[in-house]
RNA sequence: CGCGGGAUAGAGCAGUCUGGUAGCUCGUCGGGCUCAUAACCCGGAGGUCGUCGGUUCAAAUCCGGCUCCCGCAACCA
């Protein structure tokens, strides 16, 4: 069987988690358990990024240790994922101890190889930033435009990695890997005069990450610290008698935030050419969900927590949400979140559309054949439900979820359009009962491949329509609409 | 000229690469149906495709100018 190994984006844990965070492990999840569903040996990590300058100060604030400080919050989003019914295998942290072992077994391999090198660099730094700036970022007083404070002018001694020696083999991957494909110009465009990266940082300035091997004045920077986890946390070492049967190494798809795609293409890549390891298969980045149609902020207090929504909408399972936030945005593209659509698409596509059309049959089965019917069946609409199958496999293989979803309800569409027409009500009022048992099989058949394509999207709908459809339990709604009194929005800050 | 994304019916979006009767979801108005979850089906209204100009038999689509909005610093995917 073919593998299929995919990663999201390690989430900071300087905070909680919200539906930005959400947006990307569901559509993960839907891929996976997709192609899980298409006979492919899956395997989903995700996990948290914890190292950094932000972690230790927000943990001084708080009075704690760093470590106490992502345990906490790593917690968050497990709970999370764990109320979403993210199914992931792994959940790595960049605090686990064969992470950290394993991101100094590189960082070696590369300083011996020579691909890593001392260089001694002059210039402003901002603390603040955890970074150089150049004169022309300055304000007109010399300040950090972020931080409002004059940045100190400092020699520091810190690794590079030779980023540049890579440049031509990381263009010609990128072309290829890199998707959405309209994304791809966008990266080649970065990649123009591409400079080497400063890969460590003073221990003076950063104390909390994974020390350079045998030089204890320098601490790894996020590059290699939090790329590679999609690396060290399916090595054997890191997954120990939790491996599975198959090779996971390279990973099938990275699955990112739009934000973070050129380190992913760009610095990751020339990592792993470094290493002489095999490259992913493709890089996918997804677009923002925006809070009508505003960019999420803690500032602006448009932050949504996923565990609000369900709250709110008295939701004891994600489904619809995952639903929601899957068919939000078109492939690669930004989606806006409200609570106003949510509930109409819900109830529009789920319960109108699906639901409805599963109950309606499912009742005239019941009531004019006792709950069972012939084999007789309508080859044009089959057809049809077939080559929605097709079309939506073909969109998952472009990760397309919100693509696929809409072919989904477009064969729900088609089939109560077929029921309407073909009136089994009046065929049974006329007697002409065979008619009426094939229109009724038909459409049947065809919900058990709804059953099936939607399974990704909402795994307890569709358990609740296959039960219903092929283990004679008890015919009742799926779902019901949202009818709820929309929350009050202050609740959900 | 810092970089990039966007402007298409009341809302949210596709279509732009590969010019050729403007489409989807939702809302709205009218009709139908009565199996079903106030559901489902049909029909209508509603758009000078941001703007000005160019290429073309033909432009939402290609080329150029302009206007406006949003990201690119922080909390943050």
């Amino acid at each position: 069987m073919e593998k299929f190994y995919l990663t999201t984006a390690i989430d900071y844990v300087n905070g909680a988690p919200h539906i930005g965070h959400a947006y990307e492990k569901i559509i993960s999840d839907i891929i996976v358990r997709h192609f899980d569903r298409r006979g492919r040996d899956v395997y989903f990590l995700t996990g948290t990024d914890e190292h950094g300058v932000k972690i230790q100060k927000t943990a001084a604030a708080a009075g704690i240790t760093p470590q106490e400080l992502c345990d906490q919050n790593a917690q968050k989003f497990k709970d999370t994922w764990a109320l979403l019914d993210i199914k992931y295998d792994k959940f790595g942290r960049t605090t686990d101890p064969v992470h950290k072992k394993k991101v100094q077994e590189i960082f070696r391999k590369l300083l011996d190889k020579g691909d890593i090198y001392k260089h001694s660099y002059e210039g402003l730094y901002c603390s603040g930033c955890e970074c150089f700036l150049a004169e022309k970022d300055l304000t007109e007083d010399g300040l950090c435009p972020v931080h409002n404070k004059a940045p100190e002018h400092v020699s520091e001694e810190n690794y590079f990695f030779r980023l540049s020696k890579y440049a031509g083999r990381i263009k010609e991957y990128v072309k290829t890997a890199v998707k959405p494909e309209w994304r791809v110009a966008e990266v080649m465009n970065f990649m123009e005069d591409l400079q080497d990266i400063s890969v460590s940082r003073s221990t003076k300035n950063v104390q909390w990450g994974i020390p350079v091997p045998n030089d204890p004045e320098q601490t790894i920077y996020v590059w290699i610290d939090a790329l590679s986890n999609y690396y060290t946390q399916v090595s054997p070492e890191a997954l120990g008698s939790a491996a599975p049967s198959f090779t996971l190494w390279p990973a099938t798809v990275h699955v990112i935030g739009k934000d973070i795609l050129k380190f992913h293409a760009v610095y990751w890549i020339g990592i792993l050419l470094a290493m002489e390891e095999a490259l992913p298969e493709s890089i996918f980045a997804h677009g923002w969900i925006t809070i009508d149609a505003a960019k999420m902020s803690k500032t602006t207090g448009n932050v949504i927590a996923p565990a609000d929504i369900l709250k709110s909408f008295n939701l004891t399972e994600p489904d619809v949400l995952r639903y929601y936030m899957a068919s939000a945005a078109h492939a690669g593209k930004d989606g806006n979140y409200s609570d106003d659509d949510f509930k109409e698409k819900v109830n529009a596509h789920l319960a109108n559309g699906m639901g409805n059309l599963l109950n309606r049959t499912l009742n005239m089965t019941e009531k004019y054949f006792n709950g069972k019917v012939g084999e007789n069946r309508d080859s044009a609409l089959l057809a049809a439900a077939n080559e929605t199958v097709s079309k939506v496999n073909g969109h998952f293989d472009k990760f397309e979820v919100a693509e696929a979803a809409h072919e989904i309800m477009a064969l729900v569409d088609m089939t109560n359009k077929y029921v309407t027409d073909n009136a089994p009500w009046t065929l049974a009022k006329d007697g002409d009962m065979e008619k009426c048992e094939e229109v009724l099989s038909t459409v049947l058949k065809v919900m058990e491949t709804v059953s099936y394509l939607i399974a990704p999207f909402c795994p307890n709908i569709a358990a609740r329509m296959a039960n219903q459809l092929t283990m004679g339990a008890k015919i009742e709604p799926v779902f019901l609409r949202l009818d709820s009194e929309l929350a009050d929005k202050s609740a959900k800050r």
